[in-house]
RNA sequence: GGCCCCAUAGCUCAGCUGGAUAGAGCAACUGACUUCUAAUCAGUAGGCCUCAGGUUCGAAUCCUGAUGGGGUCACCA
């Protein structure tokens, strides 16, 4: 049984003893001692002063004296105001530190065949990823590893958003002024290839767009339709919709593009084909430099018109209605929502619709109970309509569906905006983190025996840490601001520092070559900063359960950094290899090799890969 | 305007279901490498936890309200 709750089981057992009175365990506060006092764990006094009329302290006193009598775990006691300090056994430690420290898969729960889907990244295919994908796949991968090592069959998807007007737009501007081009013959990568005609496209666009409203024309649109006291500006800033679907020449082509895709168009078919072709070959890219992969693709191509039968089902149970221009909706506001339409009039479906047969669909193809969306928070109401539809539909997997939902980026520099070129591009972003990491490297010389190759793998690693653990500390609901510089930060409060520790651990073992550890059995006594290393770690299996539960990778960042913080310390302050005795040195040797096993494990849940040298 | 989210050191962030004197990192200053990797460690300095009420033995944490910031309220996705 895990020590906390035998702790809390022993004080029930003791108030009955003591006082006849019986306790609910979620009655005993168990905390982890803090580090001015003296003790393991801190059991708090106050809320038992409802039963028993005496001073906190008293009681405390009291309880300390049963528990170290009749709790062979407890070792030691003492009470400061009404907090009792209990000191577990050394023994309990040792023997717990013995039995994981030649695990490399402590932490992990046993599997217990639940079934959890995670959904991230979820691109469009007329541009390349960029630091807000960056955080969706960090936040989506860590879920898909916290949950996997929690006990869950994890299945990673992405709706690959790969149709409509916007990928048109890229496929508009290349056949009009692309001569060609191909990801070979301009050595342009594919996703960047297809962006770079999304921006032509606006260019030309904003062109013709400011060429009409310079015209006889848009100067007529505009006296007719401006509003009371707009100027020119302001209102051909907001007509720009309403100018791509009903003035503009360009923007006609690109809807009869559209068209000729949805009616199945050869031609049209093809070069779309081509170009998605294009953006995916990028993307495979980019998500192996962040090593990321998916288990299976959805295309909104195909799920495009998903969702009908369910809104004809919706009708029969009574949860739609349909109005009387044939469009069919759900009424909301009982549930502090909206109305929400959920098929159009000429009974096409919406982006809900889709959603509503994408996840039918999903829950047909693997049957998971949970299924989670890593999405960003602009997209909460969508969410918080799309779970209450299903509730109401009384869909099998409703009560299982999350929204995880993440602040959006900001820059230093203010917000990201593709129309501005404020974007960080995911590559470019990826490429500048290794390669402030290569110059820190060279830097230090601690590389110099390894080949060009290997040092490259290093540098890589530590790269990708600092901009992973940058990210992901970050808890996911909070917005956050993105600093270039600190993001490739190595000191600190950061991926690297947390590396570092782990090869200081395999850089001493390697050195300590294959000892003999059965000394350590002699050694009995704890230094504080053994003890709270080691109860550090049993605090893991159920971190790792607790952050699956919270649905937050942020708490693993926090625990990695500080068990190596502590680890540094340690290292600091005590010798490991010339230890004063043997006993020690082979206790210690142990101990870093759990530490070391927990840090790499605790690396991974982030998607943190550790390197033996740096 | 309705609804939702956020607010903690100069900056970036932790702070578990309410518990002891609110913690890290960065930036600044001072020390520690002939040593198992100094991408490290130790120290100094930095706070009306946005504000006002309430609940409680006890509030950064829970409740209400206000202020500031963000999101969202499409037959777009």
């Amino acid at each position: 049984m895990n020590i906390v709750d035998s702790l809390v089981q022993a004080a029930i057992q003791g108030a009955k003893q003591l006082y006849d009175i019986k306790l609910d365990p979620s009655e005993v506060t168990m905390n982890v001692t803090r580090k001015e006092f003296v003790g393991d764990y801190t059991l708090v006094v106050f809320p038992l002063t409802k039963h028993v009329k005496k001073n906190p302290e008293a009681l405390g006193q009291e309880l300390g004296e049963y528990l170290k009598a009749n709790t062979p775990e407890v070792k030691d006691f003492n009470v400061v105001k009404g907090f009792l300090n209990l000191v577990v056994e050394d023994q309990y430690w040792l023997d717990f530190l013995n039995s994981i420290y030649q695990n490399p898969d402590f932490g992990r729960q046993p599997r217990n065949g639940r079934k959890v889907m995670v959904e991230f990244c979820s691109p469009n295919t007329n541009k390349p990823l960029h630091l807000g994908h960056i955080r969706n796949m960090l936040l989506g991968w860590a879920t898909y590893k916290i949950y996997d090592a929690a006990g869950f069959d994890v299945v990673r998807v992405q709706i690959i958003n790969d149709r409509g007007v916007a990928i048109c737009k890229s496929m508009w501007a290349w056949q009009n002024y692309g001569q060609g081009t191909t990801p070979e013959s301009s050595k342009i990568k594919g996703d960047h290839l297809v962006g770079d005609y999304y921006v032509a496209f606006e260019r030309h666009f904003q062109e013709e767009y400011k060429n009409w409203q310079d015209s006889s024309a848009g100067q007529v649109v505009f006296a007719e339709k401006k509003k009371e006291g707009q100027d020119e500006a302001t209102f051909f800033k907001s007509f720009k919709d309403l100018y791509f679907n009903e003035y503009s020449k360009i923007g006609a082509e690109v809807r009869a593009m559209l068209l000729r895709w949805e009616a199945n168009d050869p031609a049209t078919i093809s070069l779309w084909k081509q170009m998605n072709r294009w953006v995916y070959a990028g993307f495979e890219e980019t998500y192996d430099k962040l090593g990321v992969a998916f288990d299976k693709l959805y295309y909104e191509s195909n799920t495009y018109l998903l969702g009908k039968d369910i809104a004809e089902q919706g009708l029969a149970d009574s949860v739609f209605y349909k109005q009387e221009d044939g469009s069919v909706w759900i009424d909301l506001e009982d549930a502090k929502l909206d109305k929400k339409i959920i098929l159009r009039r000429d009974g096409t479906s919406v982006y809900m619709t889709q959603d509503l047969g994408t996840a039918e669909l999903r829950y047909q193809d693997f049957a998971c109970e949970k299924m989670i969306y890593v999405v960003a928070d602009e997209q909460n109401y969508h969410f918080q309509v799309l779970f209450e539809i299903m509730k109401r539909l009384k869909r099998p997997y409703a009560e299982g569906l999350f929204h995880l939902s993440y602040g959006m980026v900001d820059l230093t520099t203010g917000k990201m905006k593709s129309r501005e070129g404020t974007v960080v591009d995911a590559d470019d972003l990826v490429a500048e983190v290794i390669e402030e990491a290569s110059k820190n490297s060279h830097e230090r010389g601690t590389l110099a025996e390894l080949t060009a190759a290997e040092q490259a793998e290093v540098v890589r690693k530590i790269g990708l840490a600092a901009l992973k653990f940058f990210i992901i500390k970050v808890h996911p609901k909070k917005r956050m601001t993105f600093n270039p510089e600190e993001s490739v930060d190595m000191q600190g409060q950061t991926g690297p520092y947390v590396q570092n520790a782990y090869v200081r651990c395999s850089s001493m073992l390697s050195k300590a070559g294959n000892p003999d550890l059965s000394p350590a059995a002699q050694y009995t006594a704890l230094e504080t900063q053994e003890k709270d290393l080691i109860s550090q770690l049993y605090q893991y299996p159920e971190l790792i359960v607790q952050a699956a539960k919270e649905h937050d990778p942020s708490m693993i960042a926090s625990y990695s950094y500080e068990l190596a913080k502590n680890f540094h310390r340690f290292w600091h302050d005590f010798r490991i290899l010339q230890a004063e005795s043997e006993a020690a040195k082979a206790f210690r040797i142990k101990l870093s090799m759990a530490v070391r096993q927990v840090l790499r494990s605790s690396l991974d849940l982030l998607g943190i890969e550790a390197p033996e040298k740096m």
